[in-house]
DNA sequence: ATTAATGTTCAGAA
DNA sequence: TTTCTGAACATTAA
């Protein structure tokens, strides 16, 4: 399920063969399931897009951004089960997207694949790009938050503060792994209400933030024993060995020694967490 | 054979 | 206003 990591993982891997290559075509996939969300059509993105170039390939919280000569960009939304490849897909069954790129190097086709079918590609002009990318509709980056942007935050929410980070008005790209990951790190019980943190608990939860985030691309994101997540290359990511909590449940805790990985359920998710440090 | 669970986002209800 | 619920969907485990 691709949080920040995972989509971070993407884009480094596609850049390199994607920026700065023209498009040839755009097509949906032959595809067993439903056609996949795109918007607009499939004959008018690729009329749109056919022969410009990607000039630069981006992140914003949990979703891809290809942005295209001239302003418009595609907006990858992988959801759940959905792969931004550059080969191998794991099966044509779910291929619902291909952009083939002009040249001929070692990749020449970039594909959206997507398991369940949840995921969404658009092609967007100028203007729908800053709505749907914007402050408005996404919260901060949750790599650009500071401190005291951390503290206003939480300050505003009497919600469970693993709920709050989910929200992504609050701060985009943290999902349901890595939410107890982080509040793991910061020795934050999951059901303390946001804005009952005081000022050394904020402190801790930005410093966590950014290491869980950042150790996590290092690994190339998380691939659970589904073994939906892979990378650019349809390779595994290696995080899931290095979690705390998450999914660990009964095993102790390497922190603190006194307790063991605790699942619970908050907003009809699950949540990993040691109530042996957490608190 | 059914049913529950998985986790992201959005619309609509409380 | 803020918070909560259900639906979208394929696949696997119970």
């Amino acid at each position: 399920m691709p949080e920040l990591p995972e989509v971070e993982t993407m884009v480094r891997g596609i850049r390199p063969f994607v920026e700065g290559r023209r498009i040839v075509s755009f097509a949906k996939c032959r595809c067993r399931y439903r056609p996949i969300a795109i918007a607009p059509t499939a004959t008018a993105i690729a009329r749109r897009c056919e022969g410009r170039t990607i000039v630069a390939v981006r992140r914003r919280a949990k979703r891809v951004v290809l942005e295209l000569e001239g302003g418009s960009a595609f907006v990858i939304e992988p959801r759940m089960t959905g792969l931004v490849l550059l080969a191998d897909p794991p099966d044509r069954a779910h291929l619902r997207v291909e952009w083939a790129l002009e040249g001929d190097q070692e990749h020449n086709s970039l594909w959206f694949w997507d398991s369940r079918g949840l995921g969404t590609v658009r092609l967007l002009e100028p203007f729908a790009l800053e709505a749907a990318l914007g402050e408005v509709r996404l919260g901060p980056d949750a790599l650009e938050m500071s401190e005291s942007l951390w503290r206003l935050r939480c300050a505003a929410t009497a919600r469970p503060i693993k709920v709050a980070l989910l929200d992504q008005k609050l701060v985009a790209g943290i999902g349901n792994l890595y939410a107890s990951e982080i509040l793991h790190r910061a020795r934050i019980h999951p059901e303390r209400p946001a804005d009952a943190l005081n000022r050394r608990q904020v402190a801790r939860l930005a410093e966590a933030v950014l290491f869980i985030l950042e150790e996590a691309i290092r690994y190339e994101g998380s691939t659970l024993s589904d073994g939906t997540y892979r990378n650019a290359l349809n390779q595994a990511g290696s995080y899931q060995n290095a979690h705390r909590v998450y999914d660990r449940v009964g095993e102790e805790c390497r922190s603190c020694g006194r307790g063991s990985s605790l699942r619970i359920v908050q907003a009809q998710r699950s949540t990993f967490f040691c109530p042996g440090c957490q608190r």
